[in-house]
DNA sequence: ATCATACGAAACCGAATGGTTTCATGTCAA
DNA sequence: TTGACATGAAACCATTCGGTTTCGTATGAT
């Protein structure tokens, strides 16, 4: 039956430096890997293979277009980071919040 | 010459899901590794372990109280998560900049 | 037909990761 | 003072990670 997929999740995906830069030149519109591999220091192969783990992660959908691949971003996966980052959000912007949350916190002696 | 620490950033530090639940916890307030531990499967070192990668991230902070080390969430570094993050917003969740991104990728054929 | 191009798969490698167990140390309690 | 408690350091282990090189195979150009 069929394998397994998403063997990486969004939060992996966006830990490595090279692979958020990625991100960053495909928000530039579709491009095939050698265009993306040209901008890197290392093999293409290696770009290739963070390519991958942006794709199991959903954050590119890769297209054959004759000899090569094209590599576009696909933003919604994101949207999980960016609900996860919600919930925290109210411990550093918010004032109130952060009062209330302070408040609540008892400050024992040591 | 003091040995480099691997200086965990706070992209690698919320890559595992423990230690994201190690955030969650911490933001009912300051708690000791005993209490942290508990509410985990792994051995009390492996959790000692991640929340050290969250200290190296600035995202706890420790501070000893008797023979207990209380363990406290610092939300300031998920700022730069927020930061990063902004920048891709524009693709999905603004429709006129989702537009604009499309007009002005080229749709080649294949 | 031939040949260069664009790419992925595979095998390999060293280092990092996530976990364990064992041990040493500081601290509170009796 | 003796002993239990709370913890971190260290050594160790298997797996994953980020990278390489080599090779196979479509595809497009001549």
């Amino acid at each position: 039956m069929g394998q397994a997929l998403p063997q990486h999740d969004v939060y992996q995906a966006i830990a490595d430096p090279s692979r958020r830069r990625l991100l960053r030149l495909l928000t530039q519109g579709e491009q095939p890997l050698s265009a993306l591999s040209g901008q890197f220091d290392m093999s293409r192969t290696a770009v290739s293979k963070h390519l991958r783990v942006l794709r199991e992660a959903g954050l590119v959908t890769e297209r054959r277009a004759g000899r090569e691949t094209r590599y576009a971003f696909r933003p919604e996966p994101l949207a999980e980071l960016k609900d996860w980052l919600a919930y925290f959000e109210q411990f550093w912007d918010n004032k109130l919040a952060m009062l209330k949350h302070l408040a609540e916190t008892p400050d024992e002696e040591a």
